[in-house]
DNA sequence: TATATTTAAGATAAAATTGTCTTAAAACTT
DNA sequence: AAGTTTTAAGACAATTTTATCTTAAATATA
């Protein structure tokens, strides 16, 4: 897998999350069950988004999670790094340490390239873009396909 | 990282047997020290690649691991799927079961592209290109850049 | 104020990955 | 034939990731 699970089940939700309108909390739990991901371990994934001012959470009834008002309008390279942190588009196809800076690896100049694409197509695709192409197209973010848009 | 920590060390070690023009075999010990590699995890990855047929080995002094003759022409993809399977060039990017044979995820349209294009490359450039380039240029394969081509 | 609901935080556990160690089997050397 | 070198195989251990469970703190509602 190219992302951790903490890593995609965060975009599932922020993905979601975005989808709706609503100005209100979201739970987790319901989110948890919607999604179909462990609530006390998606519990800790949003809790790291809220730590990076994604999201902001209140405690209580009616209390839940939603987007921060800078959360409503990132790119999914924010989450991503939010979660898995920036090494995905930054380091070395062969591991070795401070890619480019000095001697590059034999793979360097075949994977600078993609990697940049990479970079690219996660700077550039908002989290907004996403949930709407979700949500116009009933696509799935569960893996059985029951989950439904707003 | 993208590819796993023995994938990583598969691809430097096949890198630099691929650059060795002698015949003989190349002690994984030798191999571990001019690699900085541990010598027992390298030596139960190169198993894996022997059991892929990429690598062949045999037993006692004079003994190690060389490229087969299938091995001495692959490409970059044959030693990932060996290592961390085929997962990376089909997988959905949420990490969804079955990438587009059902419902897409919402990610699919953005990623599938890029994926596709990993895919070619690594299906494109063979290991002798990355040795050539490697040994061409005296690029780097270990943390430190001590290593030094044969 | 008392109670119920919900996130926060941290302890604990399970699973996967990474790394080490020991013993066996094969091949060479003397 | 005996001893040495080297990979094969598998047990074992450490670390990281993934997942669960418990308790505390905050908020709403009655
Ligand atoms: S040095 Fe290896 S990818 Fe840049
Ligand atoms: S279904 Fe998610 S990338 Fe294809």
């Amino acid at each position: 897998m190219i992302f951790s699970k903490s890593c995609v089940y965060g975009l599932r939700a922020m993905i979601y999350l975005a989808s709706i309108s609503r100005e209100g909390y979201v739970s987790i739990k319901g989110l948890s069950e919607k999604l179909d991901i462990s609530f006390h371990f998606l519990t800790k994934i949003l809790q790291e988004l809220t730590g990076a001012d994604l999201l902001e959470s209140m405690k209580g009834p009616k209390g839940g999670v939603r987007l921060t008002k800078s959360g409503r309008c990132i790119t999914l390279k924010e989450v991503v790094e939010a979660i898995d942190g920036p090494a995905i588009f930054t380091e070395c196809v062969l591991g070795l340490p401070g890619c480019g800076s000095e001697k590059p690896c034999p793979m360097h100049d075949m994977w600078e390239g993609t990697r940049d694409e990479i970079n690219e197509i996660f700077t550039t695709t908002s989290l907004q873009d996403m949930s709407k192409e979700g949500k116009a197209k009933d696509l799935r973010i569960t893996p059985d396909g029951k989950f439904v848009w707003g």
